[in-house]
Parts: C-alpha cells; sequence; structure tokens
DNA sequence: AATGAATGAGGCTTCATTCAT
DNA sequence: CATGAATGAAGCCTCATTCAT
C-alpha cells in the first residue's frame, strides 16, 4: 500500500514492485493512467519499467496472466463450481478493477489472445462439471458462461467501491436465475 | 465582397454540427478523441466548440440526453415492452459504442445524474406494465433491469464490431431467461 | 540574432520567426538540434513549432527552398557565371551550414526530390551557357557539377568557421582546374 | 559449476570485440547508434564497454586509427600512388561509411588531432613520389590532396549505397584532371 | 575486472485551453 | 460571437552513464 521507498532494489524485486504499482495505480486511476505514475508508485526509475514492461500491455498482460493463474489453481479443486468462479472474479474485479479495460483494449495482441484461451479453459471445464451434476441447464454454452463473466466484471469495473458489493450479488443472482435448470 | 466559404453559421446552428460531429467522432475514435476533431469535423473553430460546451462532460451530457429523450419517447407509447427497450439499447450502442465510456466516466457529473434518473423512471414504467401482463416475474425490480441494460451496453461497448449482433442476441437471450416467471 | 522577445505574433510572423530560428540553430549546432530549441529561440511555444512544421523535415525543406530560390533567381541574371554558383554557394554554405546534412539526411523524401530537381535545372542552364562560352570543357557534365556543388558544400558545413574561407578557395581551384578547357 | 555461457572473455579480448561490434554496428546504424547496441552485439556488459572506452570518441578513434594504419602499411610499399590512395578511401568508405561522420564530429578532440597528422604524412609521401615522377602538377600541396581526399569521403558517406561506385568514379576522375600535369 | 540492471535527464509529440483579431 | 493560432503542461520513450553484485 506505502509507495516503495526508493533505491536500490534487485531485478526481481522491481519487476515485482512494479506490479504491484500498476495493479495499484491501475485500480485507482484506470487504465490510463499514466505510466509514469507507475514507476513512481513503485519507487522505480522510468527506465526501469520500460526494461522490464516494454509498453502498457506487456504490464497489463502479466497482471492479467497472474490472475487468470489464480483462477487455474482454483478450478483444478474438485469441489469447485460456477459460483465459486463468479465469487473469484468478483474479488479479483474488486482487488484490480481496470484489468478489464485492459484486457478488452488489448484484445488483440496476440499476447491477450492466448489469456483469453486459458479462460475458455477454465470455464468449459467449469460448466461440464455443473451440467454433470444438473446445476446448470443443458442449453447453456461456455460462450454463455464467458459473456456472464465479461458482463459481471465490465460492470463491476465501472461501478464505485462502496456499490460494488452490491452490485455483484445484484448479478450474480441475475444469471443464476439464467442458468439454473428449469 | 462577402466571401460564403464553409464559415459564419449562427450560434444554434453550431451546437446542432458539434453534436453531430462529437457523436461520429466519438464512435468512430472513441470517447477519448481530441476535441479538436470534433471542432474540425463541425466546421467549427475550437472557441466555438468551447463557448457552446464547456469540457468534454458537457457534450458527453448532451448527446446522450438525445438518447434517452428517444427512448422516452418510445415508452410512451402503450405498446412497448422491455424487449423493446433492449432493442434500442442495442440499436444506441451499435450506433454511438463510446457513449457508454463517457456516461460511466462521468457518472457523478450532477449532470450526469439527471439522465441517470430519466433512464431509471423509463425502466419503472416499462416494468410495471411488463410485470401487469405477467411477462416479467415479480421479483425482478427496476435496479435488476438497469443492471441488465447496463452490462449489455458496457459489453457492446467493448466487443468488436462484427461481433456485435451476436453478443447483443446471447445476452439478449440470456436476460430473457433471467426474467421471464416460471 | 538577438531572441525573439516572447508573446503574441501572429501567423505567419511565428511562421518566419521559426524558419529563422531554425537557420540559426542548425547553424549553431547542427541540424540534429533539439526542436525545443528551435521553438525557445523563435520565442514561440513547441506546440505552434509543431503547428507549422510536423517534422523536423518540413522545417529543413523550407529553409533549403529558400535557398535555392535565391539561387534560381541570380541564375536568371544573363551574366551569372558558375563561378559565381560556387560563390553563392560558398556563401550560402557559411550562412546555413546544416543544410547539407538535412538534405542528405532527408534524400529521400519526396518534398527533398523536388529541391534537388530545381538545383539540377540551375546547375544545367549554367553550364549550358559557360560551355557555349568555352570555359568550361564539352566533357564536363551536370552531374560532375553537382558533385563538385555537393563536395564542395558538404566540406564547408563539417570545417571549422574561421577555415571555411580558406577551405572554400581551395576548392574552388580545384574544380576550376578540373573543369577548364585544357 | 562453471557456466560457459557467452560471458567470461578476457580483457583484451572484450576489447577486440567491441571494436569490431562498434564497426559494424556503426556501419549498419550509423554513428550516432545507441552504444548499448554495441555492447549488445560484442556479447559484453555495458560497464565493460565503459571500461575500455570512456566515452563514444574514444571508440571512433581506436577504429580510424587502425584504418590509417593500414594506410601506412600501404604507402611504405614502394610502388603505391595517389590513385591507390583514393581507392583505398573509397573501399573503406564503403565499408564502413560511419566514420567520416566519426572523425568530422570530433575534429578538435586531441586524440583526433594525432590522426590527422598522420594522415597528413601518408599523403605528403605520396604526393613527393607522384610529383618527382610527374604525375602530379608541381602547384598541388598536400593540403590540396587532403581536401579532396576529405570531400571524397564525406561525399561517399552521404551518397546510397547503390549509388556510391558510381559517385567515387566520377569525383575520381574530376580531382584526376585537377591534379595532373597539362 | 565483467555484468547487466537502475537511473533520470531530455527529446518528441499531443492536446486542452486561452485569447487576439 | 466565430475563428483558428498560440500556449505549455504532460505523457511517452530513449539512451548515456553509474554501480551493486
Amino acid at each position: 500500500m506505502a509507495i516503495s521507498s526508493s533505491s536500490n532494489r534487485s531485478g526481481p524485486e522491481n519487476r515485482r514492485a512494479l506490479l504491484a504499482a500498476a495493479r495499484e495505480v491501475f485500480t485507482t486511476e484506470g487504465f490510463s493512467a499514466p505510466l509514469s505514475a507507475v514507476a513512481r508508485r513503485a519507487g522505480v526509475g522510468q527506465g526501469s519499467l520500460y526494461r522490464h514492461f516494454p509498453d502498457r500491455t506487456a504490464l497489463a498482460i502479466e497482471i492479467f496472466d497472474e490472475n487468470i493463474t489464480v483462477l487455474e489453481v482454483f478450478v483444478a479443486l474438485p469441489g469447485s463450481t460456477l459460483d465459486d468462479l463468479l465469487d473469484r472474479v468478483i474479488e479479483q474485479a474488486l482487488a484490480s478493477i481496470a484489468l478489464i479495460d485492459l484486457v478488452t483494449a488489448d484484445r488483440h495482441d496476440p499476447r491477450a489472445v492466448h489469456l483469453a484461451e486459458r479462460l475458455d479453459g477454465i470455464v468449459a471445464r467449469l460448466l461440464t462439471r455443473e451440467q454433470a451434476a444438473g446445476r446448470i441447464a443443458e442449453h447453456v454454452s461456455t460462450a454463455d458462461v464467458i459473456l456472464a463473466v465479461s458482463m459481471l466484471a465490465g460492470i463491476l469495473a465501472r461501478s464505485d467501491a462502496p456499490d460494488r458489493p452490491d452490485v455483484a450479488r445484484r448479478a450474480w443472482r441475475l444469471f443464476h436465475a439464467a442458468f439454473t435448470p428449469r
């Protein structure tokens, strides 16, 4: 939370500091916040930022990569459900709101495509499991769920912090109603 | 001696030209396009733009105001339904995607609040009518519908143009499933 | 010579001030001097510089254009000779040394090509006249003279100011010996 | 445990690698290429580059020193002529054009002065020999020849690669005409 | 000594905004 | 009132140079 004190961190340390700073800055000021603010917050020179992340997208991708990894770990657990996934998305959206901007802004970057595919995999696995258990209607497709997740993340991204829990709960109920078998 | 070059339109004329130009520019180049582009497209000096619209938000509000008015006119028709509303939102989103950015960016501007209230009114009226007819489940609230509309507009705003019809259809089906009485 | 005092010049005035400043700055500090120095010297904001000259080349072309125009006026006089041309080139090279860098750096810019053609025309006219008078050997071609002019301008550009008159005289004698009929 | 990665060359080895890399980089990308590119190409750390060559000029001087040495070896041969010298200059200029930039840019560095003196010696020796044989006019001075060599190198440096042979030939003929006794 | 990351000054460019005409 | 040029503050990015390991 505190701005890292200035000098003499090592390479990997700086990298981590930059990622953390980017999460915070993007969360606080949006994805189009100046990169210099990220560097400043990380307590690192502008040059170092550019060494580690040659452009804004590189930073974005890396952050989202970490998020996806968390989801993958989670979906590997046998008991995890779509509800859990939505919970995680909500958590992540709260933690680093601007990531959705980021991934949608760079939708065509090849590096982003890879992340999208990983997300697909996660959803597909969960969905199969849920449908087998009869908890999700058969007609629901992976694309439907991805769409729901995207919409949820998007709306959270543009809600005010105090409203988010309420928004999340309400949206969650809505999707639930849409996906549950009749 | 009067040269009839492009200039010398009157006040209200310039105002209209600027609004039309802003719609086009924001649609084409996104909501963060330079205001100079708007003035250029309107064939109007920068100064005039600032006289009519002191900041970017003023322009945004005005545009969205026009959109809301269209919706109000429409909802005044006796036979109009929520489905129709979604259709209109989809249409508008397709026509000028960047407006969603705009309204979400300026969420707190007092001028925007007023627009939000008008939207609330529209939805409330429709919802009452639909629930009376038994087409929408009783437990659905105005806030739920507003949320759906927001999510729909948001997701369309960040989809690629060619994907939008498909995305819209899929989302529409999802909300339908969520709102229909069992 | 003095740095223009700051505010409130009109469009064409600023344009002229920028060109003059560019001549001086390029002469003093070379063609790769910061453009901000040109703006500062002209007493003009950076933005204005960019409005008038969207890139370094635009500035360069304009300056060289003025130079070529001087040569064209001069060659139109009936009595003008190749010697006179060399004199003018020396004068110009002394006055704004870095222009050679500039034109050679942007050799392929279409805007520069046009200038090169005008220079060709000037030399061709002079050469014809001189050969008719028997003052230049028949085997000398336009390309030879252009080459000589280029080499002369180039060497002057990279000589120290105090050495230039001597260098110019020496080079001039050399080309004379090469071009005179035996 | 010693990893035999690319690193760990000895001092003199690094020095040679850096010189070779500098030649290549300056030739390919011009004399103002980033020094980091030189270090990278040499497979050497930035720090090592700075240890061996404290600034860009040091690198330049060293490279040109090697070139001059080649010329000295060559002029020591009894049969070598001014024509041969021009040939060599052309060769060198073709091989590493940017060196001319370099030497003219640092004209005043005391280290460069020394090189200039060596070049003087080379030319003087050749000139004496040629004039004794009656192949060069008596009135031609060392300074004249140096001037010619400089102009030749300069013009080659700023010609496009495909044009260079032609430019060289034409310039060569020009100087020949100027220097040959009548 | 060699390495390669860190630094930070400085150049380039783009707008939002102002203001003389 | 309209115009459009002028302004200057930022943001972006690139190195030359330093320095801990």
